[in-house]
DNA sequence: GTGAAAGCGCTAACAC
DNA sequence: GTGTTAGCGCTTTCAC
């Protein structure tokens, strides 16, 4: 508990304790080879004497680089966002940096200016934004490049002139829609998420494909749209029912959308499994745990959150080599995870 | 999009190219009111046109203050932590702090010191300790006073001598079982939290007193211990049931455990609601759509974690005048939400 | 090996 | 009103 003392010790202190300048010092805390064995050992003494922890602050100011990454979130009340942070603070940790947090709460906010002026302001050496796109919410990115640190955008459409980690969501509902065909549906209705949402699309498009390729149904009235929450499912699933009477299969955007439909499917009398199969998307802790346990795909959000830091700190380092970094695209496979939700009876 | 530029702008370009004094400058930028109007205007100019954005940074290290919380979280992938720590970001970005976050993955760390002295290094103004007292990973708060900063922690046993910032768990558990005891459960069973963490003792012991004061039931064999995961809810209730096939009530520490509950229920034919009736703790969002829905505790996570800001940063103000501020603890009542899966048929 | 001087970007205190 | 000086805590450069 040395370091808890009450007043702020500095170099200085440590130096005039030590009888020694203030630069030993510094080269003591930086293992600097430099320093007489025995002056070293002194110092060291001193400093865990007194407590000093040097203060990375002054230390930034002189070095220009500040081990600090500035992260832009969004909706830290969903699963998926909660477990991309913990991604980015874990491996940012092992690597040495610390995170400096901001949340936006309307993704189409245009105080971009002023929250990215406020991190600069504190010297992060990089920033994540991970916020999904959204509508036009993504126009500033142009002129990005005028930044003076590196950013990696989190969950959006790629572009080579950017870096950005993503999930394949077009592969993951392309992956979702086959697995119901291949349980034998022939009516496979969609429960999206909002459609300005890039990943909404996305995963619409991937439904669209599957079915399209088979010749199954792909029309609009087999689309409801959601908004990620399990009553949006329901209505949603209520919707498509009313217009095909003949349904027996449901991809939902997400599994809480994907709750709703069971419950839905539960009120109507429609047999999951059995007469109905639905699979979700996330792969969310408590999918395993529903009655019945839904089928659904897995996205590793943790993961997704670690490689933006991995690539952010290979960025911030070519920076720091005076070089400007070459741009790279992450895309993540997900991951199909069959449970019970997802059977069908054959006919 | 003027805040993005390429290389950082110092406040001495400014002034040279207004032609006045980097003092002036600063007298701009801080809004102070000696600063003839016609300076004043060409000044914002230039800052408007270079797109200067004052380092917070270099502020801090002369003003000793950075507007600057640290965090220490844990467990992100949970959904309480998560909506604390999204009511301490939106809290504190409303009182003009952004946040230093650091996540531990095993509460009981002894990396105490190191963490803390990096958030010190930093200039944190004050810190939050958001992670659930477990074990005796309280026993540094002794030591504690010693820092230079005020420190609020967030759920754990309150103390006069501490800021702390709990929900009312033992209030939450008695209403959660004289609930079911209104309900006409005679046999009430609890599935508990681990029992080194705080807040499971707390529900706990206002499971038992709830019944010791009807003179119900309540010895040991009534008690499954879980660890907060569906899993664990499901494993317990086989075991409650197989030595007391009596059971007519359920308290389940956390929703998560309750949906185990009710699907273990499910799988031994027992009907929830009717036979059995089951109460959770937390009140998730999907609380509301499991099959029954699940009637819980609510706890307002978001609220706790801007409660805890707003205190903090009243210490942080009394310390900025010179002050030690008074400890405080605040304790949230939380709310009993009725839904299906407490309804018991009457005998 | 070690120290003195200069400076990172800014503001407090004092001059004028 | 405005500029000058000094200094926050540290590192870099260049002496010795």
């Amino acid at each position: 508990m040395t370091v808890l003392t009450k007043r702020r010790v500095t170099i200085r202190q440590v130096a005039e304790e030590a009888g020694v300048s203030t630069q030993t010092v510094s080269r003591v805390i930086n293992n600097r080879p430099d320093v007489a064995p025995a002056t070293r050992q002194r110092v060291q003494e001193v400093i865990a004497r007194l407590g000093y922890q040097p203060s990375y602050f002054a230390r930034s100011l002189v070095q220009g680089r500040s081990f600090t990454i500035g992260v832009v979130g969004y909706g830290l009340d969903y699963f998926g966002p909660s477990c991309t942070l913990a991604g980015i603070e874990r491996e940012a940790s092992q690597l040495g940096y610390r995170l400096l947090l901001s949340l936006i709460r309307q993704p189409e906010t245009n105080r971009v200016d002023q929250l990215l002026g406020e991190m600069l302001s504190r010297h992060v050496d990089g920033l994540i934004w991970a916020v999904p796109e959204i509508g036009d919410n993504r126009a500033w990115v142009d002129q990005a490049h005028e930044l003076p640190v590196p950013i990696v955008f989190l969950t959006m459409e790629p572009r080579p002139d950017r870096f950005v980690i993503a999930v394949d969501n077009y592969s993951g509902a392309l992956m979702a829609t086959r697995h119901l065909i291949a349980q034998g549906c022939k009516t496979v209705g969609l429960i999206t998420g909002p459609l300005d949402w890039w990943e909404a699309r996305q995963r619409q498009a991937g439904w669209r494909d599957a079915l399209a390729s088979v010749g199954l149904p792909h029309e609009d009235s087999l689309i409801a749209k959601g908004n990620w929450s399990a009553a949006s499912g329901e209505a949603g699933f209520d919707r498509l029912l009313a217009q095909h009477p003949e349904i027996d299969g449901v991809f939902a955007c997400n599994d809480q959308m994907a709750l709703g439909v069971l419950r839905a499917a539960r009120r109507l009398g429609r047999r999951v499994p059995g007469e109905l199969a639905v699979v979700g998307f996330d792969d969310w802790p408590e999918a395993a745990y529903l009655y019945p346990s839904l089928s659904t795909v897995r996205q590793d959000m943790v993961e997704l959150g670690r490689r933006a830091v991995r690539v952010l700190d290979q960025a911030i380092e070519t920076v720091q080599g005076g070089t400007v970094p070459a741009p790279k695209t992450v895309l993540l496979q997900p991951e199909l995870i069959v449970r019970e939700s997802s059977f069908l009876d054959k006919r």
